[in-house]
RNA sequence: GGUCGCUUAGCUCAGCUGGUCCAGAGCGCUCGCUUCACACGCGAGAGGUCAUAGGUUCGAAUCCUAUAGCGACCACCA
């Protein structure tokens, strides 16, 4: 027979075409008519903007893992595609553009400036999705979905409105977190803490003329003062009283008199409030109502007013005095602090690290600012979210992320939903702006005129926040509100969710509280929370430390199934992933060698199972050996074992076993044993045995690994000698059940001891230079049992081993090499005749003196009292360490050659 | 500051409810192999005080306590 296939697997020749194939022939597609238990994950959107990286890699691999495997179970399996529009990030891109054109969005004006994203969205977008095939992923594809279409615009919509309806959404004046680059609110899950080495100012605030203050401290004009700390004094423009704690006695006698506010001429009162720490600093707190959420409390608790002195750039506007108008906010900073240290009134300066919140889209330093925004009540959707959990019905992966969600719940905050943006789906919301009419009304369809008065109307100007589209995914992606769309009643809810951690808060937990608030059912039951993807020095892989792996270039080298096998192998649930970026070859050669590995698996089938259709088990049932037997309870084993470990979100684990069983077991051992059988050294019969069992085993093998590596078990499989009831591809093929009928405990255990057997010989041939293709005879005592399962296997022993001759019996004064096995089993290899005795005592010997030589040089040189004490620690130890390690060689080769020399 | 996690061969990691793990894999390393599927391979081997100190137990890498180092998340201490 001419050579079938190259020796060498190529992912670029097989990937893409089986990938389109699989598409044409409609194996993603799920059908919601079908009747069959459904599956369902819908794909945590990613931004429209987005180019795949290995976090993707890993996301994505992971999903693919769980359908395809639930597929193959027969269950109506849908993994459902579409992306994000990510709001602020889509604007930013789009932006920069514009900067490099020298225009600002401004200048375009909104509407055309949300037309130039659609087109950009348009022209570039959504590349992710196809990315995404490249990777295998069998997403249906019919039912992508993007958060802007008109359809989920009509849920965005219609949730805002309900909620507006429930009074859950409100409209007020809080302080938020306002990025001054992008000129909007974010979340506070948007506003990211980092470490900021930063410092801490103590100033002091004179008390008011007139005011009597016993007890102060006193400035050398003789006024009694107060010392506030802030680690941002140019907010003390801003300030329009001083808290100290009701119980404080220091300060007793000045509460609900005034200070004088430094710089400003303004005088302010003190007022008491528990928010004041009597035990930190000097028990004094400067309070800034419109530059900090606490501060703006305790101003709601004592009635103090608010004053705002920055513009949304964060440049101190003319609410403040002269001198410090149109400077930027730390340039006001350093102005403050030089004029305080002017007028005597700094007190000391300490330098402080704290959290100081970033942008998480651009990383400018928040400012905590007061502003009219939208805000959903969260307290109300959280408890049944909550209780979820605590019922057992949503279960996380690691389960220790539940009691993070637990915490998270308990203490959640009202959401700020608005953003001062143009791309997004604007908030529903209509003022009327006649004179004195003041109607505000929320409404599913565009209102031509004010319901009340009939007055002109104006809409919000405000966007929504992203994820206030994509809390609703798992449902608007299916056709709500419609209760009736076929999508929603087949498909909702969902099973599963696989994503990264971070956004536990951001999307996980508020998916939830909207299933349940708008669908009455959580949306899936069980969350994966993925690790990771690090570089080999524990850094984020990241585009601009360039220490990022494109996942398109793994494929190109290795194959899809390379970089799929090694970031499903590599990590468990929420545990980082390593990878060298600088050495691909590492992390990623493994899996090609794996895949390779199957791919000649397929060849010696081809060569060796015939052309006809596959010999059935049943028909070769009586001529079963032993080693046929061990590999089909084998294979039941593993079919057990994989299930178990995806049933359990074990992922790595289902992997490592399918790797496990096909190389370890199958290739390596199973294989090898049947090879005689397979050219006819035993008869027809028994080949044709052998033929059943390993296309069997073949089978069962690509099956399992399937869902990690569909390419090349597809690909493998599909060259299978076909059995009579085959699925017409492996994507679709039955997920194989374990087969208690195949276990055979005594078919493991022979062998076992055969494989035992093997590598004590394999072991001696090595140790004493056995040439390759030398036969050897071998000796063995052993248990009446061990001894009929060996002499069952004389054949594998013989081509595995290269035994020329098993005999039973204990050594007889014969020169030659001996192990005992943990069975107990004895066994013995003659040498004489198969190695030159004569020489291989003599190359024995000559070694032996070599190292004595060694030995006792090291040993003179260590008994040296100079070299010991004069030399550095490390060396001496080092000296230390090789003679014990020639100790051991010595003994070792003595042992040997004892061995040779026998009992003479 | 609070909560949680991690610390096992040179490297990256498995070891699930304590007992065939007198510790396993992959990579790397050493030695030997053009053995008729595969050198992206085959065979053999070296290499580990399971972070440290106590404790529970007949028995602990596995449970408990403390300590150290690393990491994550949360948090308004100005």
């Amino acid at each position: 027979m001419a050579e079938p296939l190259p020796p060498q697997y190529s992912p670029q020749e097989h990937e893409d075409p089986l990938y389109r194939w699989w598409e044409e022939q409609g194996y993603f597609r799920a059908d919601a008519s079908s009747g069959r238990e459904p599956y369902v994950i819908v794909i945590p959107p990613p931004n429209v903007t987005a180019v795949l990286h290995m976090g993707h890699g890993l996301n994505n691999t992971i999903q693919d893992v769980i359908i395809r495997w639930r597929r193959m179970q027969g269950r109506e399996a849908l993994w459902l595609p579409g992306t994000d529009h990510a709001g602020i990030a889509t604007q930013n891109v789009v932006e920069r553009i514009l900067a490099k054109e020298g225009r600002t969005r401004y200048d375009l004006g909104r509407e055309a400036f949300v037309e130039r994203v659609w087109e950009f969205v348009r022209e570039t977008g959504g590349q992710i999705l196809q990315q995404l095939r490249a990777i295998g992923a069998s997403l249906d594809w019919s039912r992508t979905r993007f958060t802007l279409d008109p359809e989920l615009s009509t849920a965005v919509r219609e949730v805002f409105v309900r909620l507006y309806e429930k009074g859950l959404v409100y409209r007020g004046h809080r302080i938020i977190n306002w990025c001054p680059r992008c000129l909007t609110a974010l979340s506070d899950e948007e506003a990211e803490p980092s470490e900021h080495q930063g410092r801490l100012w103590h100033l002091r605030y004179p008390v008011a003329e007139g005011v009597d203050a016993p007890g102060l401290p006193r400035l050398p004009d003789g006024r009694p003062y107060l010392v506030i700390a802030t680690t941002r004094p140019e907010t003390m423009l801003a300030d329009t009283g001083v808290a100290v704690n009701p119980g404080d006695e220091r300060y007793a006698a000045i509460v609900g008199r005034e200070l004088e506010l430094p710089l400003t001429g303004r005088r302010i009162p003190v007022v008491a409030d528990e928010y004041a720490d009597p035990e930190f600093g000097s028990g004094a707190v400067k309070i800034t109502p419109a530059h900090d959420p606490n501060d703006f409390e305790v101003a709601q608790r004592t009635g103090l007013p608010a004053l705002n002195v920055m513009t949304p750039e964060a440049t101190i506007n003319d609410e403040a005095p002269e001198a410090f108008r149109g400077m930027d906010r730390f340039e006001a900073r350093r102005a403050v602090v030089a004029a305080f240290e002017e007028l005597g009134l700094l007190e000391r300066v300490e330098e402080h690290t704290h959290a100081v919140p970033h942008c998480y889209r651009c990383d400018t330093v928040v400012e905590p600012r007061l502003s009219e925004q939208w805000f959903v009540r969260m307290k109300p959707l959280a408890q049944p979210a909550l209780q979820a959990w605590r019922d057992g019905e949503l279960r996380f992966h690691p389960e220790r992320f539940g009691k993070i969600y637990e915490h998270w719940m308990e203490n959640i905050r009202d959401w700020c939903i608005s953003r001062q943006l143009w791309w997004g789906h604007r908030i529903p919301v209509w003022y009327c702006r006649a004179e004195g009419c003041g109607e505000t009304i929320a409404a599913r369809e565009d209102p031509t005129g004010c319901p009340k008065c009939g007055g002109a109307l104006e809409q919000d100007p405000d966007v929504l926040d992203t994820w206030f589209s994509s809390w609703l995914w798992p449902f608007s992606t299916m056709g709500w509100p419609d209760e009736d769309a076929p999508d929603l009643k087949a498909f909702y809810p969902g099973h599963t969710l696989v994503t990264a951690p971070e956004i536990l808060f951001f999307w996980v937990a508020r998916m939830v509280m909207a299933g349940l608030e708008f669908r009455g059912a959580i949306p899936f039951r069980d969350v994966y929370l993925t690790g990771t993807v690090r570089d080999h020095l524990g850094r984020k892989m990241s585009k601009s430390l360039g220490n990022g792996i494109d996942p398109l270039v793994v494929k190109e080298r290795f194959g899809a199934d390379a970089m799929r096998y090694t970031v499903i192998s590599g990590s468990g649930a929420a545990t980082d992933q390593y990878l060298n970026y600088e050495n691909l070859e590492e992390a990623f050669g493994p899996g090609r060698n794996f895949a390779n590995k199957l791919w000649n698996a397929g060849r010696f089938a081809l060569m060796n199972l015939g052309d006809g259709p596959r010999v059935s088990l049943d028909e070769a049932r009586d001529h079963l050996e032993p080693m046929d037997r061990w590999i089909l309870s084998r294979l039941s084993k593993a079919f057990r074992e994989v299930t178990e470990a995806l049933e359990r979100f074990r992922l790595q684990e289902a992997a490592l076993r399918g790797y496990e069983f096909f190389w370890g077991e199958l290739a390596d051992w199973y294989l090898e044993m049947v090879k005689p059988r397979l050219r006819g050294d035993a008869g027809e019969e028994s080949r044709r045995a052998a033929q059943a069992t390993l296309a069997q085993a073949l089978d069962g093998a690509m099956r399992i690994l399937h869902p990690v590596m569909p390419f090349i078990t597809e690909a493998v499989w599909r060259k299978l000698p076909r059995a009579a009831d085959a699925e017409a591809s492996l994507i679709v093929a039955r997920w194989p059940e374990p087969r208690p009928e195949w276990e055979d405990e005594a078919a493991e255990r022979a062998i076992e001891e055969l494989q035992a057997v093997i590598g004590a010989v394999r072991t001696i041939r090595s140790e004493y230079g056995i040439q390759p293709a030398a036969r050897v005879p071998l000796r063995v005592a052993a248990s009446d049992e061990a001894r009929a399962m060996l002499d069952a296997s004389r054949r594998a022993l013989r081509d595995l081993a290269r035994v020329e001759e098993l005999s039973f019996g204990a050594a007889n004064g014969e020169v030659g090499a001996s192990a005992v096995l943990r069975s107990g089993t004895e066994l013995f290899v003659p040498l004489a005749g198969v190695i030159d005795l004569e020489r291989e005592r003599a190359r024995l010997r000559d070694e032996l003196g070599r190292l004595d030589g060694q030995i006792g040089g090291t040993e003179k040189k260590l008994a040296n009292e100079a070299f010991v004490a004069r030399a550095p620690e490390n060396v001496v130890n080092y000296e230390r360490e090789k003679l014990a390690s020639f100790r051991e060689q010595r003994g070792k080769l003595a042992e040997k050659l004892a061995a040779l020399e026998g009992a003479a």
